[in-house]
DNA sequence: ATATTTGCAAAGGCTTTGCAACCCC
DNA sequence: GGGGTTGCAAAGCCTTTGCAAATAT
């Protein structure tokens, strides 16, 4: 069976929450995806799931830190967290919204962290767009 | 008068747009602020200009480069940009809400630029979002 | 058995749009 | 004067909420 599946249900007990065939559907639907947005996954959840249980899970999975919100110019997309897949920056093709996902790069990572501790802040999380032309888009 | 307000009128005119009391209202309720959410810019113009103006004119800022929108986990805050104002990546804090301006460490805008041109991606702009805790609400 | 979760339907917000009146050039 | 803008009101989306039925442990 699927690990990542497994290590979902496991980690959800953890926390003190059932486990649901609602909530492993919606995991399922988000595994080895590109970042989804909301529409996008309600759609693909067609009538197993109710709309407002998709935004109660996304929400409540998102607090655990399953989930992550990418801001994606005036929307934002879904996708999971480190913990559940990889990547976690991205860039965005202007005009045919393609999303590339980057790996992280420690260099980045190290000034971040180091800019917010001179700011006096303790980071947890950070997230990066970068938005342009892709390179087919760019040749037109 | 305001050295900013004429800078942008210059700009609109340059843009073929026309420089009109709405869009004037707009800009210097943005000027020299910390981001703003759509809900407190329409507040802050308040009964001077309707809520249907403020969307569209943030529009057409925003695609002439006037106005940049910020991810701020859920929703989004908007800022004039580099152009009209200053600094461009920011840290918040999760617990207060504090949002700090952070001035542009040129290492990082370098590594994002090669970052992109590595995936065959010309960059137009990034985005760095920073979630932490500041300094006094860390010490809670 | 019981606390949690879900679907349904309705409400609440935010954003966009059509159109007549208005303003800038 | 005439094309671009604005206000108003209404429509469209997206998201949340209350509650009874269904489900997980």
């Amino acid at each position: 069976m699927h690990d990542a599946l497994q290590k979902f249900q496991t980690f959800l007990k953890a926390h003190s929450h059932s486990c649901t065939k609602v909530r492993e559907q919606i995991f399922l639907a988000m595994l080895d995806q590109e970042p989804l947005t909301m529409r996008e996954l309600v759609k693909k959840l067609g009538d197993k799931v109710d709309r407002a249980s998709v935004y109660r899970t996304v929400h409540l999975l998102e607090s655990l830190g399953v989930i992550e919100r990418l801001a994606q110019g005036w929307k934002y997309k879904l996708e999971l967290s480190d913990e559940f897949s990889e990547h976690h920056h991205h860039i965005t093709c202007l005009n045919c919204g393609k999303v590339v996902p980057i790996e992280e790069v420690e260099e980045i990572e190290n000034l971040i962290i180091q800019l917010a501790k001179s700011q006096g802040f303790h980071s947890f999380s950070h997230q990066l767009e970068i938005r342009g032309t892709c390179s087919a888009c760019s040749m037109i």
